[in-house]
Order: C-alpha cells, then sequence, then structure tokens
RNA sequence: GGCGACAUAGCCAAGUGGUAAGGCGUGGGUCUGCAACACCCUGAUCACCAGUUCGAAUCUGGUUGUCGCCUCCA
C-alpha cells in the first residue's frame, strides 16, 4: 500500500508501527453548528481509508475529536443565552447524525477537548520545563517555535520567511510573545467564557494542544497516521509536531494525510457568497449515501466541486449499482441449486480480476475513483450474466463480491426492507388485473397514482417490482 | 512577496513513457402494451509552444489560464 505523505510530498509505502495494527488520528470538527458538507468530505474519505485498513486485515484503533470549546461556541451560546456546554453537546449529538446518515463508522474513540484538560495541563508543564514554552505577563503561555529545530518540516515553511510574513500582522493582546511565529498553549479567561483552573492562570487551552493531548492519549507518543483537511496542514498540524515531539521526543506521526477541499460550484464555500450548505440541508434532498459516493467520485488529494447536477449525476451512477445489488438479490432467492456452470467459472475469473484492479486502485494511495471504476465493471458483468438461469453458487459469489467492494466504500446496497400500506398494495394488485385484461389506461393511471406517493412501478419479466423514488 | 496544486470528451473523472478506464448525459437499437430497468452501439490525440526520446497526455523548459495555503476555517 501506497500512501502519499504530506512530509515527503511522496507517496511512501505503509509500514505500520505494529504489524497488522494502525493508529489513526482524524481532526474532527468545532461543534458551533450543524456540520456542513466541507466537514463532511475529511469524515468519508478517512473513513474509507479505515475501512480498506481493516478489509486489508489491519486491526485499526481510530480517533477523532470534537472540539467542544472555542470562541465560534461561546459567541453561539451567548446569542442563545445558554452556555458553551449545552451548544457543543447538541451538535456534537447532530454529528453522530449525520455521521451516520453518510454511514461513517464511530471512531473508536471521540474524545472531547473538555474532558482532556489535564492531559493538557501536563504536556504544557512538561513543554515549559523543557525550555520549549513560557509564560507571558498576564498568564498566557506561547510555544516557542525556535526551541523546535524542525519546525516548518510538514508545511515546508521556514522560520525566516514566516517571521518576516508575520511582521506585518499586529495582533493585539500578545506583546508578550518572544516571536511573532510563537503560538498559544493556554489562555486567560475573558468574562463570561468557560475556564479551567491552572498554574498559570484560569483560562483555556489554545487549539493545537487538544489534539497532540488527544492523540497521545488514546493512541499512544507516535501514531501511525494523521489526517484532515489540507488547511490544516499549517499552522495547525505543523505546531501539534512541534509540540507533540518537543514533549515526547519522539516522531508524532509517520504518515500524514490532507483532503483537498470542497468547492461549491467553482467557489469556495462561505457564508458570504450564500453558497454554504450544511450536511443536514442535502439530507433533505438527497439520500446522503449519494453525497458519500459523490465524495469518493474524485481523488481524496484532488479539489472537488460540488453542484446540483453533480449530485444528480452521482444519484444516477449510485443507482445503478443498487439496481444491479437488487437484482443480485432477486434472483438468488429462487436460484437453483447444482454446479457452478463453466461460463459462470469464467465470469467469477473475470470478477476476481475486477476485485484485483480495485484493490490496485486502493493500494495507489486510496484511489477510491479508479476503484468505483471497477466497481461498475463489476456490475455490468453482473447485470449481463446473472439471469434466471444461473446457479446459486454464482450468484452468492456475484452479489457477496459486489457487497465486498461497495463495503469498502461504506456503499450500502442492501436498501431496507419496507412494507408498503395495504392501500397501495391493492392498488399495485389492481393493476397487475387491469395489465391482464389489457386496460392500459387504468393501469398507467394507478402507477401515475402511485409515482405522485414516491412510489416507483417496474414490470420486469419476474413480475412487478417498486421502488421509492 | 513566499510555498504549492491543477489544466484529459457536453459534464464528472482515472491513467504519469508505448498509440486514451469508468460514470453521468446525448443519439440510435434490442427487450417491453407503454414506461422504467438491463443489454448492444455511439464520443476526445489529452490548454498552448519548444525540447528529450525509436516512441509522451505521461519527462524537461517556457507561455496562458484556474485555484489553494501563508489569518479562524475540513
Amino acid at each position: 500500500m501506497k500512501i502519499f505523505n504530506t512530509l515527503s510530498r511522496t507517496k511512501e509505502e505503509f509500514v505500520p508501527l505494529e504489524p497488522g495494527k494502525v493508529k489513526m488520528y482524524v481532526c474532527g470538527p468545532t461543534v458551533y453548528n450543524y456540520i456542513h458538507i466541507g466537514n463532511a468530505r475529511p469524515m468519508i474519505v478517512f473513513d474509507t481509508v479505515r475501512r480498506y485498513f481493516e478489509y486489508k486485515g489491519y486491526d485499526v484503533n481510530y480517533v477523532s475529536n470534537f472540539t467542544d470549546v472555542d470562541d465560534k461556541i461561546i459567541k453561539k451560546a451567548i446569542e442563545e443565552g445558554v452556555d458553551a456546554h449545552t451548544i457543543s453537546e447538541r451538535y456534537i449529538a447532530e454529528c453522530k447524525k449525520d455521521m451516520e446518515m453518510m454511514n461513517v463508522k464511530p471512531a473508536t474513540t471521540h474524545p472531547k477537548a473538555t474532558e482532556e484538560i489535564c492531559g493538557m495541563l501536563d504536556m504544557i508543564s512538561e513543554l515549559i520545563e523543557k525550555g520549549h514554552a513560557y509564560v507571558g505577563g498576564d498568564g498566557t503561555v506561547y510555544f516557542r517555535t525556535r526551541s523546535f529545530k524542525e519546525y516548518g518540516k510538514l508545511s515546508h515553511k521556514n522560520l525566516d520567511d514566516l517571521q518576516s510574513g508575520f511582521r506585518e500582522i499586529k495582533v493585539t493582546g500578545e506583546e508578550d510573545k518572544e516571536d511573532p511565529t510563537d503560538f498559544v498553549l493556554w489562555k486567560p479567561k475573558k468574562e463570561g467564557e468557560p475556564y479551567w483552573e491552572s498554574p498559570w492562570c484560569e483560562g483555556r487551552p489554545g487549539w493545537h494542544i487538544e489534539c497532540s493531548v488527544m492523540s497521545k492519549k488514546y493512541l499512544g507518543e507516535s501514531i501511525d497516521i494523521h489526517a484532515g483537511g489540507e488547511d490544516l496542514v499549517f499552522p495547525h498540524h505543523e505546531n501539534e509536531i512541534a509540540q507533540s515531539e518537543s514533549a515526547n521526543g519522539k516522531t508524532f506521526a509517520t504518515y500524514w494525510m490532507h483532503n483537498a477541499f470542497l468547492n461549491i460550484d467553482n467557489k469556495k464555500m462561505s457564508k458570504s457568497l450564500g453558497n454554504f450548505f450544511t450536511v443536514r440541508e442535502i439530507s433533505e434532498k438527497y439520500d446522503l449515501q449519494v453525497l458519500r459516493f459523490f465524495m469518493l467520485s474524485a481523488h481524496y488529494r484532488s479539489p472537488l466541486n460540488f453542484s446540483a447536477e453533480l449530485m444528480e449525476a452521482s444519484k444516477n451512477g449510485l443507482e445503478r449499482i443498487r439496481t444491479a445489488a437488487q437484482r443480485q438479490r432477486d434472483f438468488l432467492a429462487d436460484a437453483r441449486e447444482g454446479a457452478i456452470l463453466p461460463g459462470e467459472q469464467e465470469a467469477c475469473e473475470t470478477a476476481r480480476g475486477f476485485v484485483t484492479k480495485f484493490e490496485e486502485a486502493m493500494d495507489d494511495d486510496f484511489n477510491t475513483a479508479d476503484a468505483i471504476s471497477a466497481i461498475f465493471e463489476l456490475v455490468k458483468l453482473s447485470n449481463s450474466t446473472v439471469s434466471a438461469e444461473s446457479t446459486k453458487e454464482y450468484i452468492s459469489f456475484m452479489k457477496e463480491t459486489l457487497e465486498k467492494l461497495c463495503n469498502v466504500l461504506g456503499i450500502i446496497t442492501e436498501v431496507k426492507e419496507e412494507i408498503l400500506d395495504s392501500e397501495i398494495e391493492k392498488l399495485i394488485e389492481e393493476r397487475q388485473q387491469a395489465r391482464k385484461e389489457k386496460n392500459f389506461a387504468r393501469a398507467d393511471e394507478i402507477r401515475n397514482t402511485l409515482l405522485e406517493k414516491g412510489i416507483v412501478l417496474e414490470d420486469t419479466r419476474e413480475g412487478v417490482k417498486w421502488k421509492r423514488a
């Protein structure tokens, strides 16, 4: 398996720290509102990475945090007249619902920043002891970037360039900084803000220290993969490396993975442009499986454009896969027993070739776009070879193969069995009777009636099928 | 100013040295009472220029264009 490592900017062969195990940390959202579709990209992408590792037999310890203390959360809390905890808990719960709808597996652990303050105090103290951090006059603790020789290794920046860039920016309240590139580890509370006791002042942690601490606590001092959106490379991940490696004296993460941004109608998503969508809003119009399938249709390191047109195309593509899976289930139900036929044997070989193609694509830095093409090839093979004459063994093989691959991508082929209410069933029966009597006008009328209720009918050789529109 | 990415058919998107995967859409056909599904057929010389090479979308240099990070941000 090869993974593109932001550190080296090349694809590297994946070698786990411990054989058979993967320890990965994915920076999670700040919970001050419903998550937006931009937040959804890393969730879907890295969930797929996780699923592929599991497919390959790895035991994956997947940690993804919720940042539940932050200016935006506090602002929202003040607006609503409730406390910050109420806001963060609400949106953590909503985020989990969205994740479930997108078929994103829950992490092994979902730590919350506010529940890890002790660890943060410990790490900050350690950094101060080791000379990597210092306390300003107001109790703010800063990280001394000049003390970490490798600062900039992830984002490929050097401190001198950064320093000259920062010189223009005058940040009030940070006059105590020894160097403009130093960043905050702990900051004093402001009136009305949540705070914790600390040796330096009553206050709250800086953003970067949270992830260093949570990663260490749940995965250890060195982990295999640390991931997030590409905007986190600098400063967030750069600062995490500085903190963790200075405190622990060990390599923080072997591989750094970053997904590219999601744009909307070729523009960066922003509230001012009015092109800002939450996952929840999308779910009102589409099954979120469509969103997931859409996200995986491009490589995770390429910018991806979101538009209604592209969602429609994804919806239709996904439908094709689901239809094929449904066909397999229908034929399997009363397929004949008996030895697999020679022609079927041959098709199985072809199918195995598609599995190989799928794996090769995923082995190459999780090339989901290419992997999906293998699934479509499998779909076509299945559609053109599975029939009422097929043996049970053959259909089972095709079905299991398709499901196996879809599962890696988190695509659910099995649609929940629904029971129609009796009135609708009566109408379907009536329509069948009308068709028998060649009363097509009545038959079409019933079909249209049902369509208005969101029930689509299809007459196949094996009988009438229905699905939700 | 610093760092970086991208430019492949109507749209989306793989391919990174040997004469262009896949999907959506379009058009035609088979099947079907019709429709839908499915199946068959249908499309590009890879932004431009110049090199390297027996051979380049794929390497090198340049041009043009789009975009991202450097400040909270997935």
